[in-house]
RNA sequence: GUGGAUAUAGUCAAGUGGUUAAGACACAGGGUUGUGGCUCCUGCAUGCGUGGGUUCAAAUCCCAUUAUCCACCCCA
């Protein structure tokens, strides 16, 4: 018990590290042309923030939250997702009366109790940006380009977008009534959860866990087919957005976001290789979530992307992320002059900018020159008596096994020259 | 939340009630007190996820528990 992490949390050993800040670069790289400038929230925030941002009545809020007291009485959360938090930051920070859209990316870790599965975790790690201050389609239409266009940075191609809009509250009020009148001779046999939902968020019963639920949600009415005019017209324009993009999408009338903030678009972008849990990415708008949490009136539009999930697509389309784990030089030293001298050259060698590594363990040359080997050295040096006497040392080429002798004063010119 | 599968060394594994738990890779040391990748030798599970039980005898059978994986659902 002692030695195992946490159900649903790993490691990450470094010999996966490299994939992670690959990704994390490419995606700061992508962010920065895009224009988004990084935002770094705490892991834990006040659990009515997302009571009120995500909604009570979510599965998130309702069962999947890692709450706890503080010693000063706080009840803190942490964070499920990214979007509340960096909203309460933005009201906080009055961030609003910044040069309107403000544009953040984050890199993050979010915790929900889960059943863990391929591609499930419970501390899982998500990049997502976030723009406030436009209604216009053009900004959803640049949070989707960017995910795509960081998919395509990556050599990712087998992805699919699905798009949607999920209504805002006027067009909602009125497919509640709909969708209470379909539900209502279905009411005596909904599970207890739902039931209570039925009042206060029938759409939650359409993502409800329970498979008696979900066998009566069949054929549900969608909302798709109810939003008012204005969702009408902006998610056309959402499309020809997309289209002048050069974008492809499919419209998918079933997405309907786990989180209750969501108004208008909603999106996913999925792949069919990596199990279940194929979303890769979710997002969509939310211009009633910064007024909802207590800023001024703001609408906005985001996403989250699970880098786990990121990571098992690459994997499965056997993409190769560069990895950089070759040394410049060893030093092989023998006897104790001979480690005095090695451990201030090696000191040198760094301070000139080179990866260079000497044996810690006092070994034998032969184990040495093994080590070095396991290290991708591309040159070797021994050093032991004969070379402090002649100021000369060999300088050994690992691929070629080649060998030149130089002055111990020139280690640093030829190694330059070497490179 | 529902269902299914699995659990033997760092890794992959053999073993299906009977004395000291195969083998391979990895790792460590050595053959060679100054030269790696090849080769040879040696070492490396009082222990078979954990806790109980059955039995003269359990890695092997039974129960429980935990973890991992997979599907459903949900989602990142």
């Amino acid at each position: 018990m002692l030695t195992n992490a946490p159900r649903g949390t790993k490691d990450i050993l470094p010999d996966q590290v490299y994939k992670w800040q690959y990704v994390e670069s490419i995606f700061k790289e992508i962010c920065s042309e895009y224009g988004f400038d990084e935002i770094r929230t705490p892991t834990f925030e006040h659990t009515d923030l997302f009571k009120r941002g995500v909604g009570d009545t979510t599965d998130i809020v309702e069962k999947q939250m890692y709450s706890f007291d503080d010693y000063g009485g706080r009840n803190l959360t942490l964070k499920p997702e990214g979007t509340a938090p960096v909203v309460r930051a933005f009201i906080e920070n009055k961030l609003y009366s910044d040069l309107l859209p403000v544009k953040y990316f984050y890199i993050i870790p979010c915790f929900r109790y889960e059943k863990p599965q391929a591609g499930r975790m419970r501390e899982f790690h998500q990049f997502g940006i976030e723009i406030f201050g436009s209604d216009n389609m053009m900004a959803d239409a640049e949070v989707i380009g960017l995910a795509m266009d960081f998919f395509e940075k990556l050599s990712i191609i087998e992805l699919e977008l699905h798009i949607n809009s999920i209504g805002c509250p006027n067009c909602r009020e009125g497919y509640r009534i709909i969708l209470k009148e379909f539900l209502k001779d279905k009411y005596d046999n909904l599970c207890d959860t739902c039931k209570t939902r039925y009042e206060r968020n029938p759409m939650r019963i359409l993502d409800c866990k329970s498979e008696v639920c979900q066998t009566l949600v069949v054929g549900a009415p969608k909302m798709l087919d109810y939003i008012c005019e204005d969702c009408e017209i902006a998610f056309v324009a959402l499309k020809q957005d997309l289209d002048a993009m050069g974008i492809e999408y499919e419209v998918d009338p079933g997405i309907v976001r786990g989180l209750d903030y969501y108004t208008k678009t909603a999106f996913e972008i999925i792949s069919k290789n990596i199990g279940a849990q194929g979303t890769v990415c979710g997002g969509g708008r939310y211009d009633n979530l910064i007024e909802q949490v207590g800023g001024p009136a703001t609408p906005g539009v985001g996403f989250g992307m699970g880098i786990e999930r990121l990571l098992l697509v690459m994997e499965k389309s056997n993409i190769v992320i560069p990895r950089d784990d070759e040394i410049d030089v060893f030093l092989a030293v023998m006897g104790a002059k001979a480690q005095n001298f090695g451990i201030n050259l090696t000191r040198q060698l760094r301070k000139n900018g080179f990866k260079a590594q000497m044996d810690l363990k006092a070994r034998a040359i032969k184990h040495q020159f093994k080590y070095a080997d396991r290290l991708k050295a591309r040159h070797t040096i021994v050093i032991g008596d004969n070379e402090l006497e002649s100021q000369m040392v060999s300088i050994k080429n690992m691929t070629t096994s080649e060998q030149t002798m130089v002055a111990v004063s020139d280690i640093i010119k030829t190694l330059t020259q070497l490179r």
